[in-house]
DNA sequence: CCTTTAAGATGACCCCGGTCATTTTGAAAT
DNA sequence: ATTTCAAAATGACCGGGGTCATCTTAAAGG
């Protein structure tokens, strides 16, 4: 019953598909007009929008492919055994990122989740990511007292806090790293008893 | 020599603001139209855009006004003494920065600060609230083995959290307060000696 | 094969933010 | 008063995302 799938559908839409990440790795996601993605895949612009609710969608599935790769890599990765090893662990997804700030802006506003209804590849990936960094809280030497679940949510607060400053005037004094490093050290370390 | 600008500038200005004002107040921030301020501002479009970049600067400085009045509301508390009473304090502005989705992309937006040449007016409200908040925390019961000003810049890492959460289609089971209080214990009381 | 029909594709059109060559205006200099 | 000129205002225009009534096509039923 579930057979209304054209064929015909499956091919145009990867023919987009395949256009807009020709026309990312050339341009940049921030340059990407729908306009030049139809005509590149030969279709009509009514078309793209029967396929993709809006460009942030394709954006999301762009972007979300690209953090997907990032976590598959991370996934091969033994657990950090200290703080800087962890953010060492971090920063090829804080990298991609930040690689523009249109990419940033996009990822914030789908990570704070599109819409409630449909949750978007990017949601996802930050669920995904946030499993795999407990799984490392939990291996490694961190405080116990509350659960990897919750380390690992301030630990994406924090890099999305890291990222935010990275990209502000006010604050672009220290690098990335270093501040990323200093959250997660009073994040993820015991104070000494007192 | 700075003597250039003329009683016309600030009146057409102040134009653009009240006629803006009344708009959001009438229909919300994101179903502002430049156009219509410019309709009942009795100006034309273009110079609209001679007062302000664009339509985001406008924002920045109406969402700016609203966020520091918040703040001067802020300061007038006592610093609060239990992680709850801070979560207290800090909920006006947190309702504030959710009433609208549109609302907390450009706050996201320009807190993360804006282009670099210009600082924006949220860009400088975050930085405010950073030192309030700093204030409240050096005077209160909360761990003392990093500085106020670290574990203030995590409350608004965690709220950021929070909210984004909040508008999450995957994690909208727990309240934006009750998600918040459960990061800021974990971020500002000291575990136990172990 | 031919008919039927719903899924898919089309492109003219709309909306709205932003631009810029041109015109108007205010006030300083003569 | 008149001239001057830079600041300010203007509105036709553009770019690019998104819509929708209409046309095309694939494949199921006869």
């Amino acid at each position: 019953m579930t057979k209304a799938v054209q064929k015909r559908t499956l091919a145009t839409r990867a023919r987009l598909i395949e256009a807009a990440t020709a026309l990312v790795t050339e341009k940049g996601y921030g340059a990407l007009r729908v306009e030049e993605v139809v005509q590149m895949a030969g279709v009509a612009k009514g078309t793209f929008f029967a396929h993709f609710a809006d460009k942030d969608a394709l954006m999301d599935l762009l972007i979300g492919q690209r953090i997907d790769r990032c976590l598959d890599e991370a996934e091969l990765l033994a657990a950090p055994s200290s703080v800087s090893e962890l953010v060492e662990a971090l920063m090829p997804l804080v990298r991609f990122m930040t690689c523009e700030r249109y990419v940033f802006d996009v990822i914030l506003r789908y990570s704070g989740a599109a819409a409630v209804e449909e949750i978007g590849h990017i949601a996802t990936t930050f669920d995904r990511h946030e499993r795999i960094v407990a799984a490392w809280i939990a291996a490694g030497p961190f405080r116990r007292d509350v659960s990897p679940h919750l380390l690992s949510e301030g630990v994406q607060a924090f890099s999305v806090q890291s990222m935010a400053l990275h990209f502000c005037a006010l604050h672009n004094t220290q690098s990335l790293d270093d501040r990323l490093l200093t959250y997660l050290r009073a994040w993820l370390i015991p104070p000494p008893a007192g």
